[in-house]
DNA sequence: TTCCTTGCAAACGATTTGCATTGGA
DNA sequence: TCCAATGCAAATCGTTTGCAAGGAA
């Protein structure tokens, strides 16, 4: 058994345990979701993870499915580019990052930021918050620009 | 004159010559959005604006309308809620800026940081980029949480 | 006159939903 | 057996577009 293999099996616990928990069954659909976007490195639309599937999976299971996923927490849903919603595995799993967006192709790909950086954003975020009355609970930052793929082709 | 008026003079005034450089015109819907939107303190989707515009402006001739205001940079345009767009006054006009989003209602607020936090960010997100390949232009960073409204009501 | 702009209706793409059927604990 | 999950088709929602009519330079 392979390092990758320990990985998704323990994904798949992990999943499996979340899902029990909000009483909705860990369906052959939604494993495939959770396996296509442990495979990507960046949250993905529902067309882009329906293409990565081998099969036919309908578009309206697969929403239903990522509602689902979504709603249990399992996933996050990110909307950085036009009028796509895309999901990725939830930030319990993947732990906190932001993302890179590719003002021309719309690709977007994960980015760690260094967990210094992180402690004092959040405790300047609380203190701007607390001035407006607003009571943040967690912040999203996209990076704008080109990728190398736009970049150099 | 107040200083109120003065203010959207000046805007308007800029606006103006912005547009007249795209070789469109500043009709009346276009003065119309921009006057909302310099009212309001946030970015606001087309139905939104179409709600606070006296009479009836055809919600196509508006999104006409903000097309050509955002083609020709007068605003941005953002997508943090939902599949949503939301437009606001390009950041050469209100500056740079960041959001307030809530999770509950949806509302979008603006919010400033301070500058030397934001030059360094600055410097930190260049840096990152850079490791990634990917070239950095801009970001967007939106603080996620409850409003006043409905953090006490 | 010429070209930009507008209104209205139809078209579109992403996402959701109703309903009958299937499938797993 | 029983209720969640699925497939398919139709419906919705935000947004865009074709086309004919209106308007300003």
């Amino acid at each position: 058994m392979t390092a990758t293999d320990d990985g998704t099996a323990d994904l798949d616990r992990r999943v499996a345990d979340r899902l029990l928990q909000h009483g909705v069954r860990y369906t052959n659909t939604r494993r495939v979701v959770v396996r296509v976007l442990s495979e990507v490195d960046g949250p993905r639309s529902a067309a882009e993870i329906g293409s990565r599937v081998e099969g036919h999976v309908p578009i309206s299971s697969l929403y239903r499915s990522l509602t689902v996923l979504a709603d249990s927490g399992v996933l996050d849903r990110t909307h950085e580019v036009a009028g796509v919603t895309r999901y990725e595995l939830g930030e319990w799993i993947l732990g906190h990052h932001h993302h890179l967006v590719c003002m021309k192709c719309g690709d977007v790909a994960d980015v760690d930021f260094d967990a210094d950086w992180e402690a004092a954003f959040q405790t300047m975020i609380g203190r701007v918050g607390a001035r407006h009355g607003f009571q943040a609970s967690g912040h999203r930052l996209d990076v704008e620009g080109l990728c190398e793929r736009c970049r150099t082709g």
